[in-house]
DNA sequence: ACCGTAAGTAATGAACTGATAACCTGTCAA
DNA sequence: TTGACAGGTTATCAGTTCATTACTTACGGT
């Protein structure tokens, strides 16, 4: 096998391990036998833990952003349309299916007072705005579908889906956060 | 100093340091030294790092959610009236200044592959959910409003407010985020 | 004066963790 | 054949971290 695509294989495990555990909570070690490789070589590859989480994250942002800024390249996008903004939260929806990426994003969030994942975590989620502002939609509507997103995120990262039918209260804060046909079965990622 | 009050000034002291840098990032000496105590002090008291967390995070949960309740409790709320749903969003206004708990919370989410964390984080989002449930408000209401809360929690987490002016368009997603009157420039934590 | 207890600290250790250094091994060109 | 290089591994280490144990100190009651 090649380098570049075992990096690749490496890459795809740390975003793994780091959606799972975190920055701080995943050792290189954990990333080196979820990719089946020894852990020097992990970080012989990417230089250090800092630099490979960094690596996973912009990735992660990278990819949810070019996930929606393909939708909304596909057919023109009317801000006005109610169809529109559907499709666009369809998308989140496919997202959410593969936890992972997101699950980085709000790990970078909640490592943000390291210096470097503050910024990168700043950069995705300003360019994710970036591109809906394009759209010359209202500002609002605009707001309120990052929110919508950001308490999908809350969602999936308290497991929540994983653990319906076990405290009623629970189930009925799911119920109302998983709208739009939304099932919360879907994203148990098993 | 009689010991409870001393237990809760070192709950304090790893509050700040549990929102900086999360369950795995923060050392148990990290918390001592905040709270100026010796480091076996603070696991003797509260029997282990995860324990202390656990009760960090439980107490934070509480706090929010009896805000909400105090302010839900102070005057008869009408779910119709927009200037109620404004008085709510206030009392987030006011959590969001001391940041520290809903950044507590947020940590709680990512660190929630943590079964016990993740039981606790699951509960203290269902309690504030339950509470304005409880109001009889429209859901899709309810679920806006916990939304832009879960939205603002990451723009304190990603320290958006403490880096205006550096990226235009994180400026841009700050002034889309922060609407109803709230200026980023107070929640910059100093 | 003296003892018991509450409220701590100092000393220590076993396990973990990120990183480095040194070494191995298959493949391919000359 | 042989040399060189890409693509790894094993061995090792210095620093950190949670937790335990044993010790100390202040103080109120008798």
């Amino acid at each position: 096998m090649g380098a570049a695509d075992r990096r690749a294989l490496v890459l795809a495990a740390a975003t793994r391990a780091f959606a799972r555990e975190g920055f701080a909570g995943t050792t290189t070690d954990a990333v080196a036998r979820e990719a089946q490789v020894s852990q020097p070589y992990v970080v012989r590859i990417f230089g250090s833990k800092l630099d490979l989480f960094v690596e996973v994250l912009t990735a992660a942002g990278e990819r949810i952003r070019a996930a929606f800024a393909a939708e909304l390249a596909r057919v023109p996008f009317d801000p006005e349309d109610q169809d529109d903004w559907a499709r666009i939260g369809g998308v989140y929806a496919r997202l959410l299916a593969d936890r992972d990426h997101l699950l980085v994003l709000m790990q970078g969030f909640t490592a943000s007072s390291v210096p470097e994942i503050g910024r990168v975590s700043r950069r995705a989620m300003a360019l994710i705005h970036r591109d809906l502002a394009a759209t010359g939609a209202d500002p609002e509507r605009i707001r309120a579908f990052i929110a919508q997103g950001m308490l999908l995120n809350v969602m999936i990262a308290i497991e929540a889906p994983q653990h319906l039918g076990e405290d009623a209260d629970v189930d009925a804060l799911s119920a109302c956060a998983f709208v739009d046909g939304l099932d919360p079965r879907e994203f148990t990622g098993t």
